[in-house]
DNA sequence: GCAGCCATGTAAACCGTTACATGATTGT
DNA sequence: ACAATCATGTAACGGTTTACATGGCTGC
């Protein structure tokens, strides 16, 4: 998350930790909680570490701050972006890991799982993303996660 | 990983929780760290809820636990288990996170992260995991997440 | 005999979650 | 006026990481 942030901030530059939070809030991933609790500290350990920095918002009486990234920080969050090792790691998918004891359940829940995690794959759900490449990316990998899901489930049928 | 584990002592019967951390350790998913620390303590948590119970393993005067699951974690079980909802939401995955900030690196960086993470995620590499069905389940996965990169690649190469 | 792995754990530090708190602004 | 949202935080709790600790077994 440290990473990502840097990078967020690096790519819109001044911004608010409000604003951070909500993008992690809107984000299609679960992963991404975007609560207060996260964000708030994270931004004060980075700031803390020299790898941001804040200015008070100007002609505004609202307590408000804006974080640009250090020198220092850009360094750092080229260092994580561009680690292909760590990228092409496997990450986490809810489904992948639930499939893998699809056995456990009857055929009753199978089917029913099946057919609702199928409808939820294919969800066309426009949810209120922050930004269209944000939705593009979602879209992108979604229809990949819908051919992976139904690829398993053609193989899993003959087992 | 509560749910997981639950599922894992379900299937595979009576288990030892070094079993149970080393099958996390040797998972694809470095999300899954299976480090002591995280797995003794869980399934701890989960005999004091009552969803699992622990036997001590015969013929050795190694101290040795086995685990089987109880029918209320059965039923905990079942629930995460046929949690369509969850199941469809997207996780987390490190690449696509990364994609998203590509246009922080310079054309060199990028030519480079993108070659090496092309090869990571076509390595065929034969990590020791513990089972084929993990194996066969990981390259389905590695093979759908080539295919949403390389899509990505071309649709951001004519940004 | 000793290195390395099997096997089980614990302790401190760290990070995230949930819930709470506060006040200012905006729209109706 | 009042509700909703903007905006910033904090506190308690819980789970994970990292590191340490212990002892038995296995192969050379």
């Amino acid at each position: 998350m440290e990473g990502a942030t840097l990078a967020q901030i690096a790519k819109d530059g001044p911004i608010t930790p409000y604003k951070i939070k909500e993008v992690y809030r809107l984000s299609p991933s679960a992963f991404w909680s975007g609560s207060a609790g996260a964000v708030y500290p994270m931004v004060q350990r980075l700031e803390k570490r020299g790898l941001i920095q804040s200015q008070s918002s100007p002609n505004d009486g609202r307590k408000r701050r804006e974080y640009t990234i250090t020198s220092l920080g850009k360094r750092v969050m080229l260092a994580w972006l561009s680690d292909a090792e760590r990228a092409g790691g496997m990450g986490f998918d809810p489904l992948r890991t639930r499939l893998f004891f699809l056995d456990l359940l009857n055929k009753k829940q199978q089917q029913k799982f099946l057919q609702e995690t199928e409808e939820n794959l294919s969800a066309t759900n426009p949810a209120p993303l922050f930004t269209e490449a944000a939705a593009k990316m979602h879209k992108l990998w979604e229809r990949y996660r819908l051919n992976a899901f139904r690829s398993f489930i053609k193989q899993w049928r003959q087992r």
